[in-house]
DNA sequence: ACCTGAACACCGTTCAAGT
DNA sequence: ACCTGAACACCGTTCAAGT
């Protein structure tokens, strides 16, 4: 089951980052290991260290064909609806893949999908009237916002249906109520709000 | 090196947390091991479970311990000021000490210090005319946002002053202005001003 | 009651060597 | 050029046993 021995082709950049794709669309992304990776694609957990810088090279690529998948919203929105797309679809990739929400605390995300984000944002902005400047403030601010409330569903997932502590129960709830949809729109909203109508327009 | 041969005072909870504390202070926080932390206590790492449940136990304390350090805003401040007060101060002590970061993405935290900053926000919120409700959202949108101030500085942080790579400069200089004071201030505004403005006052 | 000793079940990554 | 084999340098945590 050696690919060296047998004088199969040779492992590629692309066989890794589909392999590690398909952990993702099975939902196994959390529990991936290097060691495992590599056993799949009839290698030797060094083999890969050829191809990739490491497995957070893996990860964030990974990471950024989901929200490649996902898309941008579409061009003519108004801005603020274009904002809370971008939103949506970074909380749902992060949802669905909690394992991906470490890769933003451990380094800056530049990936191709990361910048055009960013680009497709700051289009909209500036076509509404917005200086670039102020355009990358206003999507800084969203970004940074949406990235906090993943952490915070992050958690919650993790937690499971927690066995409360005794005498936690309220506290527990009312944290929870930090994590609702309601509570993602509403602080999303504001902020757009604020943002918007904060800054001045030429 | 054993306390248990001889016969010293046996090891309580409060000497674990101290010692750990101690790391924090001297900004090791981050690479502490249970096994160090049982070696400095002339003890078997073992013998920590006795009294904590597991590292994340011992982590979350310590976070709570620095957050109750640096205290809560004076309870008179208008209720902008005493948001931003607390939004500055949790990023402090994640700036200080990056390692908590991760807490906050695996489990829901809820100690005493947590809750007295939701409870403090609350009755300053409260006392300016807002319902509990509102109240309740405003801070958990101003919490939400600063954490996730927190996970963009943690990942610049360990990044470094990163060799950029070449051609990807200019995106990193963009990114980098995600996590400038600046950034975090102006976000911070336009969201307790969004929120405070949208919310129906008593 | 409190702690030890040894093992479990792994990690990601380095290095030098093989073909 | 591409891959292997073995080791490095650890982790947190379980379990049964010791005093």
């Amino acid at each position: 089951v050696s690919r060296f021995k047998t004088n199969a082709a040779p492992l590629t950049r692309a066989e890794i980052l589909d392999a590690a794709m398909r952990h993702a669309r099975s939902g196994t992304l959390e529990q991936l290991s290097l060691r495992a990776l590599a056993d799949e694609l009839d290698v030797t957990p060094m083999a890969l260290y050829r191809h990739v810088r490491d497995k957070d090279d893996i990860l964030e690529s990974v990471a950024d064909a989901l929200l490649g998948e996902a898309g941008l919203p579409e061009p003519d929105e108004p801005a603020p609806a274009y904002l809370v797309a971008l939103a949506v679809s970074l909380r749902q990739v992060v949802r669905d893949h909690p394992s991906i929400m470490a890769l933003y605390t451990r380094r800056p995300q530049v990936r191709a999908m990361a910048v055009a984000r960013l680009d497709g944002a700051r289009q909209v902005l500036v076509r509404a009237g917005y200086t670039v400047d102020d355009a990358q403030r206003i999507y800084a601010a969203v970004h940074t916002y949406t990235l906090g409330f993943c952490a915070l569903e992050t958690a919650r997932q993790a937690a499971g249906t927690p066995p409360p502590t005794a005498g936690q129960e309220d506290t527990d709830a009312l944290i929870a109520g930090f994590v609702t949809e309601e509570q993602f729109r509403y602080g999303l909203g504001a902020l757009i709000a604020g943002a918007t109508e904060g800054s001045a327009r030429a």
